[in-house]
DNA sequence: CAGTATCCCTGTAGATACTG
DNA sequence: CAGTATCTACAGGGATACTG
């Protein structure tokens, strides 16, 4: 990303989950997998360009399969791959975090704030 | 975030963290307590203008303190809080994920990756 | 030293229409 | 159903100059 990250895994990470949407994307799928209609669906606000455009960055980045059935009319379905799944796990404890957050910012920090992780 | 986002406190994490020099930042302030040309010095590309916006930023979201000396010239101190700190520690796992998805792009899986986080 | 103010440029994403 | 194509808008960020 930038010189001082280089060495850093965590640039590659977030590389791979910029995107506006692309959270909410790998969020739906680790429920289940799902066809294009249904992502759609899932995420009201996205635009279909916006869905295929960020599908195809996290496929690329290997975080999701695409697998096309030769049915008519057509049907896709996505997944997460291993990769992807992985991706979600290592999230989990910055997602704790951002919750843990959230409660300090609603109580505020009484006297000298327990540290935020345990 | 997005309305599928909003129960996730993952989102309000990658919101604190997104902006382009927000990492760097953290890092490096993670390392110790430094100055704003400092700071300028570690992050070579970035521009005032940008290193003081963000850290504003930080500053707002609890992330970073800023203590001012008064001084003649000004010495301005920035240092994680409890919460920046405890920030940099969830992002641990994210950061191994990303080393370990940087290793399988080099050597492709080879038949059946194991799963990336043990 | 530690910033602010300004102007400009680019990329990212929204809206809309069309296709295999 | 599952996309692509095009055109536009706006915000994030870069360069530069100035200030307490």
């Amino acid at each position: 990303m930038n010189p001082t990250m280089e060495n850093c895994g965590f640039a590659a990470a977030l590389k791979a989950i910029e995107g506006k949407w692309k959270v909410d994307i790998l969020c739906e799928l680790g429920r289940a997998a799902r066809r294009f209609g249904r992502l759609r669906q899932s995420i009201p606000a996205i635009s279909e360009k916006m869905l295929a455009q960020q599908l195809r960055e996290l496929e690329a980045d290997g975080l999701v399969d695409r697998t096309v059935y030769a049915e008519q009319p057509a049907k896709v379905v996505y997944s997460l791959t291993e990769r992807g799944a992985a991706l979600n796990v290592a999230a989990a404890a910055l997602c704790r975090w951002g919750e843990a957050a959230r409660r300090d910012a609603v109580r505020p920090p009484t006297a000298a704030a327990d540290p935020v992780v345990a």
